[in-house]
DNA sequence: AAAATGCCGATTGTCGACAATTGACACTTT
DNA sequence: AAAGTGTCAATTGTCGACAATCGGCATTTT
């Protein structure tokens, strides 16, 4: 019986969502913009009501914002915006890093060399996208390694924003090499299951991104 | 001009989102229940769209799970699935009591100290849900004196979930009055403003709650 | 009698339609 | 010319309708 795999009954709604949530994080949306029903659902070739309903579930997962009469727009991303999703991230993760270090597996350890082999891969081959895409995962991993299932929505949420948001500025780190370097300590602490140890890389980690999104953040800010 | 005072305009989608999950978290809809479209848009008095769109929000507010073809049910929580969000409130509130230690107004503070008088007002007078209800006013205005938005959001959510877990197991504590009387450490090393012991304080605090819900869980589980 | 099949009411998925509202532009008024 | 008013196309809010699908019950088959 197990011979077959199951036939995917991906509803129309979360398809579409799916493909908003894409538009957005890779920049094809850009923030403020409107999203008209009719016209999206003449591209999905669909009709507006699996498009409200996909815009609904994006508006609660804080991608697109909605007025009423006036209709859905894709967030924007204010400095101070940045600053919280990033702080909150900070003790989400070190929460995660707590965790894991007592409760990683011993192939949790391994995905997350083999990770971190794969962030030095890219370094300067992929694209930028891909790099903060292979970051993002090796993030998601400790997470995963703290067993704590509600916390990795709450990352991936979070996740997801990040990445809407960092579209905006294009680049974060000018090099790669060096970016994929920061996360040895990381590795280190995870490698001798030191919970100290790893908050404290993570914290520090982290803290650095975050600065310098919201730096860009603010120029943008003050450009604008 | 400011004589008026804005007119409402609260769409029919967010009015019936808000009274589904009022519904969810009083216990009036049961885990497990079937949200049929028809029946809930019959009783609100309107057509089935707003109830899906509706829906949907709170689908990906973890109220609701939505199975393609099978329609909306209230959320199920296990024993391991409440663990998980007790773990992760841990995480979030101690990071919001390092936050709000720095951050924190002198107004922030007297709020709590006000909140924690309304704790022990309302300790063996009022009902159990007024009694809960306004535990998590408490810890909801600590994650306020973080200053972070977004980090409130997540709370919003947990502390949803949380009630909506609740009303299953009808009562956690059976003395009010030791219940306020928890929340004293807490608020004694906010008014030191001392980092670690509201840590400390907290970590213990949800961590005996944590215990006393999943314990209850658990006992529901092998009833069944 | 147990298992498989066929059937049917109930429910969901999606659609197109119409009324209500919005924002922008043109027009009047002073 | 500035301010206010009227008008209109574009868009959203909501609805009722129809096809597709599901779960359960009766029926048949072995």
């Amino acid at each position: 019986m197990s011979v077959f795999s199951e036939v995917s009954t991906t509803d129309l709604v979360t398809q579409i969502a799916r493909q908003i949530t894409e538009a957005i994080v890779t920049g094809h949306l850009k923030p403020g913009e409107r999203l008209t029903e009719l016209q999206l659902s003449r591209q999905f070739g669909t009709s507006r009501a699996p498009v409200r309903e996909a815009a609904r579930l994006l508006e609660s997962q804080g991608l697109v914002t909605f007025s009423p009469r006036r209709g859905f727009f894709v967030r924007t991303f204010s400095a101070s915006e940045m600053r919280d999703i990033y702080e909150l991230r900070i003790g989400l993760e070190l929460h995660a890093g707590y965790l894991a270090v007592e409760r990683a597996t011993d192939a949790d350890i391994a995905a997350l060399e083999k990770q971190l082999g794969r962030l030095y891969g890219t370094a300067g081959q992929a694209s930028i996208e891909t790099q903060i895409f292979e970051d993002f995962a090796f993030h998601r991993m400790i997470c995963k390694a703290s067993g704590n299932a509600r916390l990795i929505r709450v990352y991936d949420e979070l996740a997801t924003e990040m990445r809407a948001g960092i579209t905006l500025i294009g680049k974060i780190y000018d090099d790669p090499q060096r970016m994929a370097e920061t996360h040895e300590p990381i590795m280190d602490a995870l490698r001798k299951r030191d919970g100290d140890e790893l908050r404290e890389a993570l914290r520090y980690h982290i803290a650095v991104a975050r600065d310098a999104v919201v730096a860009l953040f603010e120029e943008l800010e003050k450009g604008v």
